[in-house]
DNA sequence: AACCTCGGCAG
DNA sequence: CTGCCGAGGTT
């Protein structure tokens, strides 16, 4: 009898799935798939599945049946469409509605969900393990050199910094402080103060503080908070016109794409004709 | 009582 | 057609 169960990798660890064909009567032949959840239970429909996981997990990208997280349903050929165009998907309108969703790992820590037989045993929250970690002195050094490079690879302007801000330690550039200073945003909850103690200019080997990025200390200013939201403002302004423009695009393409298509069938009758 | 299977309905 | 779940049969 065909019954196998494996280890599911869109589930948390410990998750089986289990495919069972059915062997006799009208639906002989189809299949019915399962789930077992690290404790035993078993699972038999999605609806279920979400019922139990409750919001720490999002299924709506997940396949039960396969066992998948399947991204072609919410985003497809939308990439494709716009810098593939000479591929088989030319022609072909996209009529795919729905909304972009980020594909890249998240950066940030989010939160697992760990089940046990103890009902005592709750949640627990990951990012302390990724701060109570060992790291490497000057780690972000590795950092330096990394660029923004846009979908044509062409090198983006990078961001800069306010003055007030001054990197400490061996061969600091502007541009390992603005890596520095945003995975220290990403990596710690804590407020970012810099360096405070003025010994890590003379010894930064010895007096770094590990918990803070590789600058001196500094001071925020009302200027630098006004400053800083103007520049997000405008930085909105220019992604609400450029997603205006993209729509826009689209639209046009599909009325292309659909003129094609009638091009197409008016090609097909008259090799019909030719027959 | 828990588990396994397949029917049958809804979308 | 597929997904979901009820319910009868089996262990």
């Amino acid at each position: 009898m065909e019954r196998k169960r494996w280890e599911c990798s869109a589930l948390p660890n410990g998750w089986k799935r289990e495919e069972v064909t059915r062997k006799s009567g009208l639906s002989a032949g189809k299949s019915d798939v399962y789930y077992f959840s690290p404790t035993g239970k078993k699972f038999r429909s999605k609806p279920q599945l979400a019922r139990y996981l409750g919001n720490s997990m999002d299924l709506s990208s997940f396949d039960f049946r396969t066992g998948k997280m399947i991204f072609s349903k919410l985003n497809k050929n939308r990439q494709r469409l716009r810098y593939d165009q000479n591929s088989q998907n030319r022609g072909k309108p996209d009529l795919n509605t729905s909304l972009p969703v980020r594909q890249t790992a998240s950066i940030f820590k989010q939160p697992v969900t760990k089940v046990t037989n103890h009902p005592s045993n709750k949640v627990k929250t990951d990012p302390q393990k990724a701060v109570e970690q060992p790291r490497q002195l000057f780690w972000e050094r590795k950092l330096s050199g990394l660029n923004v490079y846009d979908i044509a690879e062409e090198l983006v302007k990078s961001m800069e910094l306010p003055k007030g801000l001054q990197g400490v330690g061996p061969g600091y550039a502007d541009k390992t402080l603005l890596s520095a200073i945003a995975s220290a945003l990403h990596t710690s909850s804590a407020p970012i103060t810099g360096q405070l103690s003025a010994a890590v200019e003379k010894n930064p080997g010895v007096w770094l503080n590990t918990s803070q990025p590789l600058c001196k200390a500094f001071m925020v200013t009302d200027e630098d908070i006004r400053k800083q939201e103007e520049l997000v403002f405008s930085v909105r302004k220019r992604l609400e016109e450029a997603l205006m423009a993209d729509v826009l695009a689209q639209i046009e393409e599909a009325a292309i794409d659909v003129a094609g298509l009638e091009e197409e069938e008016e090609d097909d009758e008259e090799d019909a004709e030719e027959v």
